[in-house]
DNA sequence: TAGTGGTCTAGACCACAAA
DNA sequence: TTGTGGTCTAGACCACTAA
């Protein structure tokens, strides 16, 4: 088990302290989908915090499709959802879980390059910075998925390279190497065709169609540091999100 | 002007009508892009509500993306993004009016037909009960963009093929004639190859690839009116959206 | 220093669901 | 009737921005 109080002493927000105790224990399975959470009264009782408090917790979980409410009734832990896959930013290997698949990693280059005009300006560097790149093959149940190439500013984790990404989680090593995190990213989704090399590496036939994302990651402080391109198989890949109003 | 203040006897809840009435200072362009609003304070003593009832309001006009927060600034209109495309329901005029194209449309077809059983499982109707069926095909700057079909459960919106959907946008007639407001839609997006008639259509060769948008729409009654398939030129036409965490 | 938004408390009354 | 979540109040202190 991991802390499960909140630290009144801790410059961190109460509310943000529970939101982590309260998103581990459903992350991690201690309360599965279709349980019922403890009421709001338990939980004032339980962290000695105040209702508003608690229900500014309940209100992000809410707003993150982790639990729902129902009045009279009470708070209950939401079923997955392809839903949360077009508003958070997860790693590949979630992505796989939530769909069933069991996720792999082939990596298929990495190297340093100068960065191009059309790079640069989308990561705000210098043309000619150095750039880490890494291309890995992702697969799903043994079968190619997608492909991803990232291009990190290199100037903002030296040595990134010498890492196996088949194992480490890019994501991972940026945290806790370089004490990068990854809070914010754009991202534009097309439709595009494949080119031969793609297509060989996807093992899929021309022509195919492509479901490609372009993506600039941001860290905490607001630096773009990750330019990714992913170029999804169609015939396996798809996105879904709900609208309203 | 519409009202203005809060409805101290009504069954409508303090904030749902502080977020109204703030909604359409934001959307009728009182307040414009940039601009501060009046600060907390200010809200409180003119609408005679309470600082948590205030920022609950303000809580949901962040997370719609009308308005953004600075501590020490204050709380400011926020510029228009393609973003609010990925989470609203919008109109093809007003999509292509944020991406500054002149909307123009034509229409390919419109029939009743039975509804084949893929489409019944959607619209969770019986197999076999009609369908209204509306093609469309959109024009940006007069150069195709798009093929929307629409398949409306002909049982709630009876006799809906008599308008011209050249001239009258589908979600107005459901609105005004049918009392129907869909506020709510569930889509998937895939890449998918562009058929031949769609390919001669939209004028483009083959092969070519399209993004391609299947939405299933409910009514303020929670009920499934429409289920649209969207067959969007990749050359012309991407989503752009934002993601946290 | 004054004014802003960010966090937090301790109450209150209500609406709804289930027993 | 009891227990749940939904709405609302009137305060408090803090952190940040700009003058």
């Amino acid at each position: 088990m991991f802390v499960d109080n909140i630290n009144r002493r801790s410059k961190i927000p109460f509310y943000q302290q529970l939101y982590e105790i309260l998103r581990g224990k459903i992350v991690q399975g201690d309360w599965k989908p279709g349980d019922m959470m403890p009421p709001e009264s338990e939980l004032i009782e339980q962290y000695q915090v105040s209702r508003n408090t608690v229900r500014q917790v309940l209100d992000l979980l809410v707003q993150e499709g982790l639990i729902y409410r129902q009045r009279g009734r009470g708070t209950f832990v939401a079923h997955p959802t392809l839903e949360q896959t077009m508003l958070r930013i997860i790693s590949f290997t979630e992505d796989m879980q939530q769909r069933n698949f069991v996720p792999g990693t082939e990596v298929v280059s990495s190297k340093v390059i100068t960065t191009p005009i059309e790079i640069a300006e989308k990561l705000q560097i210098a043309e000619g910075e150095e750039l880490a790149v890494i291309e890995r093959l992702r697969l799903a149940d043994g079968e190619p998925m997608s492909i991803e190439k990232s291009f990190l500013v290199h100037r903002y984790c030296p040595n990134i390279l010498r890492y196996d990404y088949a194992l480490n989680p890019l994501r991972q090593v940026l945290e806790r190497e370089y004490r990068i995190k990854l809070i914010h990213a754009r991202q534009i989704i097309r439709a595009i065709m494949a080119s031969g090399e793609l297509a060989e590496l996807l093992k899929i036939q021309m022509p195919s169609p492509l479901l490609f994302i372009e993506r600039v990651s941001f860290s905490q402080d607001s630096l773009p540091v990750e330019y990714l391109e992913i170029f999804y198989r169609a015939d396996r890949y798809s996105l879904y999100n709900e609208l309203q109003d």
